[in-house]
DNA sequence: GAGTAACCGAGACGGTACGTCATGTCTTTGA
DNA sequence: TCAAAGACATGACGTACCGTCTCGGTTACTC
């Protein structure tokens, strides 16, 4: 019977050592760089005690941006200032921001890659990361649905692929420019598509 | 000077080898799986071939690819029945069952993932396999707008990122279902986004 | 500081099996065409287990023969029948019988060739499997002096090598036959040298 | 049939870049070191021409060796003032400084390791270098002989043995110092080897 | 408190793959 | 036709990590 570890008995320095390690050496040599053996040296940990507690590289990196979240958890409620188009449109601006930032972008790139390739990792990362961030941004447009300015009909989900997607894609795939315009232009059509039905 | 390898001189023979051998193998293990080893060994080629011609093994598998779309070229233009609609739901529901097919589904998955982590395949990328086919499908987009079913100033790279980033991205991170269904609704969606203001 | 390996947590068995595996392929396909790798495929071992307690092939190939002769080690005495002119001989003659068999001559050609091209490997060399040697012929050799065989003064270091050197070299370059007669010749030379002066 | 090169067309121009690039590069990087990539490299020379007119690296260090000395040919005579004791301790402490100087030195030890693993050199060798210089060494013991200061009936290839192979061994193995007072002791032992009997 | 079970740092182990280098063969191009 | 150039299949090099295992040495829970 292959022995379960003990969670109970569970050296929280250790685990911090090695998700501290984690996220400097992704910064610091990017996530296909990073050996299991590397960060077990850094963190000064035996590396029995990172495959005790992971599975693979992969989840080691997604446990350190998942810590990393959580502390910084709180408010995740987007503004709400009565107009969706101007909310929505700082939002977007924001995220655009945030994407043009290499120290920012390349662990979400890295940790994006490993998602792919890890359905698992996947479902975690719905779960723990994305979903709490597609929950916020689908209050505020339920918000926007009640004050009539979007269709009640519409489906919210979808909405926010929608207002997202091209987005992500453009950043992932590098597929075009990043700017505030073009975050500008997302909102608006996307408005647009939910706009409530013409009253007769 | 780092001599460089003389491309008159190249074998034709372990070229086409190395390529089929790569595509098998990527379909066979997996991408993270597949080594240069292997493929040299499957493909009955020394290794030093493969590092002569290419620099990485994202570059040989996008390259195995590429060869791939190379000879299906020709025909890369959307049905135009001239129901705008129908033409578009037609294509994603196509695409969707494209996307739930693993074997045609994990190569392209490895190959984004290739992508993703390295800039200069991503211009490939875009130059030599997106970048065509957005331009088919645009051109039907363009058809409808000449027809008056979609806005004349609506920018149809953003209408194209509109309709397919939000497939993608379901695909890619396994955040939903791909359905016939969901293909529809996000054909509808973007047509109400990119229709023609109403005329008073 | 390049981390230096810890002797204790050696595997023993790893170290036979290296050890062994040398000596079989030295035997097999000779010095040159043994690799590394092949010593670590026979042995059942990683490569880089070799490579921590080893710097070159030459020096396992080394350790191989000295892990041997450890063995094997004990009386090295030589024959003490008071006659020093027929003990030499006897002994010449075994050694002379010795090169001729290829399976006892060929590794130890190949050893030679290690130990010319290496200085480290000379003085281990002489430190371990040829001093021992050395000392017990000159332990003769002493005995003979104390007999009044040999020149009270003879300086015995001088008098082995004119007793060995010939014979090494005519084997080692194949510069001439090896022959029981050659031997006796040899000692007769040689005794003739060392033979103390005639008294008045 | 595989086709025999025509001597007669050879390029002497290669043959000599060939040669004059072994010399050097077995100088600067010692035997192990060489790979006829790298000859063929120094040399501007196609790596076929090499394999063409050679039959191993051993080969053509050897005859690059060889066409050292048979340029320098010439006097090989040894000096003969009617002292063979003098003549010898001359000889013999030029030689020891010879082998002190490692630009001398190492070739010749390359040399040597390559004659010891293949017996085809080991008799060009005999045939071309070590015989005519032997020759030579025996013309003054002979001379020696005539004079009465060896005796009659020695065997001047043995003599030869006795007082080289010491030398050589030493030199090769690093068994013990080379000096102008070891190389004295060796004429020394050695003469009184060749000693002619007393007369009653 | 003594025992004992688990974690822990450390790092050796059998392996796989890396990317480089040299081998010896073969083909193309120019003299 | 030979030589230069160099691509090719092959295979060893020495290194980096993999994931497993074993070693002492702390904890921290049980009796």
């Amino acid at each position: 019977m292959p022995k379960q570890p003990d969670p109970a008995r569970r050296s929280e320095r250790s685990r911090q050592a090695i998700l501290d390690a984690t996220r400097e050496l992704v910064s610091e040599v990017g996530y296909a760089k990073v050996s299991i053996e590397a960060i077990a040296a850094r963190a000064g940990v035996g590396k029995q005690t990172i495959y005790r507690w992971w599975r693979s590289k992969g989840a080691v990196v997604f446990d350190s941006f998942l810590a990393l979240s959580d502390a910084g958890e709180g408010d995740l409620a987007l503004p709400d200032t009565g107009d969706i188009e101007a909310d929505l449109k700082a939002v977007m601006r924001a995220t655009v921001a945030e994407f043009a930032d290499p120290a920012f972008s390349a662990p979400i790139r890295a940790l994006n890659m490993e998602i792919i390739g890890d359905p698992g990792l996947a479902a975690q990362y719905l779960e723990k990361l994305a979903g709490p961030l597609d929950e916020a941004k689908k209050a505020r447009l339920r918000s926007a649905q009640q004050a009539g300015q979007i269709a009640p009909d519409a489906d919210l989900d979808l909405a926010l692929e929608l207002l997202y997607a091209p987005l992500y894609q453009r950043w992932l795939l590098r597929s075009g420019p990043l700017t505030p315009e073009y975050a500008d232009a997302l909102v608006d059509l996307t408005l647009k598509a939910l706009r409530p039905s013409a009253r007769p």
